[in-house]
DNA sequence: GCTTGAACCCGCCGTTACGGGAGGTCCTAG
DNA sequence: CTAGGACCTCCCGTAACGGCGGGTTCAAGC
């Protein structure tokens, strides 16, 4: 009787727009580019959308509201055959989606959370402190990998504060002792200065973890004060410059074996 | 000595770039939204990055690392005094941000894996069933809110799948009925309709649940069925017209108390 | 001093999914 | 016949840069 698209009833944008909740500009925007046409126009160029057309509208909004853009939208409705394996991958493909970006949400909520709780209860009266905190915290980033990350806070928190300060004086300690060595020009093999270096890496393994992934740890923290040893030195009670001297003195030691 | 910026160390901006991570391109996009300025050009124009400016650039990182945009950043940064609040503000409207994120996705993820599941179990023969499916998706979003959703889906499943069957079997019956009753030009007022019509709301009220909220997701999917009967009328075995009808026989109905 | 390749400059277009406005045309009711 | 909606087509703006193109400038080697 009446051909496919010969008879039913038409829409026009407004109409449409509020039937389905999407605004007109949405729809034209749709209608630019393509992915949700108005099948016919009047003569004077106002759009007409078929039923066809509404029905696409609606499988188009559903996919959206799914978070999927409109470009693979466009792509999953256009596949003819094998549509529903589509949608399958599709559905699965945005799965993994979410699922990497709820992940990605996890790490950053935890990280806001862990420097509120520096905020609230650490270093109170100086903001520079807060800030230097901040400082440190993008240097790392470029640095170790998000899951070392992790390991390091985990550790430290394992650890427990006090043991951290004790860490962190046995650190001074050996600074003191070293820098007096570069100071006095003792050659990098001297048993001492061997012994040293074997005591602070001792200390640094506490942090880092052992086995293979603690060394790959310690590795990203050489590199990161090899490279910004006058940045992180400028947090220590010693001159910055002192500190990159004794940061080459370092790696000269473990290099003689 | 020296005064506050008249030495020290300065970096061009590819150093820069080098050194931080950041790449030239949004260093001068920084430079260009006032961001992080260079604090000094060379005669030629060229940009000098100061001590100051590398420090407020590690600070401007490691907030964008935990998701904020550069508008926020730069007015905390602009907080001289109290900035320590100031922090403490940002970082916990912040952590709302991301909850609120969290909680969105959430809902994503359910209802994509919802979508799989029937693509996997259901009808798997005909696309046009799931494209339907969509279609009927994309309708509700307007009218019910996503803890109505929750709640309907939650509802259907503790009834399982047969009893949704049966109810919908036990609807097809009575809108057989009712619609020879619309046939018939019965008064909506005769008793046989106004139990027929109880029927119908009783079967609804197990899926729209009671109490206030119950009424409130009833009153919804009337809304939806007096604003798309059509649509909604061509997925049932009756055609869509009579369906139209048959809403509007109901409404009566239900006005005639 | 000159050349040359790398580094740097600025300005502009593109990205997503539309929002919003300007300026003009069309439709329908009174 | 006129008023006021509804509709049309450009075009600019969004966030945070990426990536051109075309023109200086710098630093090193000869």
């Amino acid at each position: 009787m009446t051909g496919k698209n010969g008879a039913g009833r038409r829409w026009s944008i407004g109409e449409l727009a509020r039937a389905s909740g999407v605004t007109v500009r949405a729809l034209r925007h749709y209608d630019e580019i393509g992915l949700v046409r108005a099948g016919e126009r009047t003569a004077s160029g106002h759009r007409r959308y078929t039923a066809g057309d509404v029905r696409r509208l609606y499988r188009v909004r559903a996919l959206r509201a799914l978070g999927l853009p409109l470009e693979e939208i466009r792509e999953a409705l256009a596949t003819p055959a094998d549509a529903l394996e589509a949608m399958r991958a599709l559905l699965a493909a945005q799965l993994l989606e979410l699922n990497g970006q709820a992940e990605r949400l996890r790490r950053l909520t935890e990280q806001v959370r862990d420097l509120m709780q520096r905020l609230d209860q650490a270093s109170l009266p100086d903001p520079e402190d807060f800030m230097t905190t901040l400082e440190t915290m993008a240097m790392l980033d470029g640095y170790f990998t998000p899951e070392q990350r992790e390991e390091l806070a985990g550790r430290r928190a394992e650890l427990g504060a006090e043991a951290v300060e004790q860490a962190k004086a046995r650190f001074a300690g050996l600074v003191e002792q070293l820098l007096r060595h570069v100071q006095d020009g003792t050659p990098t093999d001297d048993p001492q200065v061997q012994d040293l270096v074997r005591r602070w890496d001792e200390l640094g393994a506490a942090f880092h973890g052992d086995g293979d992934s603690g060394e790959q740890t310690a590795a990203a923290a050489r590199r990161m004060w090899r490279e910004h040893s006058e940045e992180l030195g400028a947090r220590l009670p010693w001159p910055a410059e002192k500190m990159a001297e004794l940061v080459a003195y370092l790696e000269s030691a473990r290099a003689t074996h």
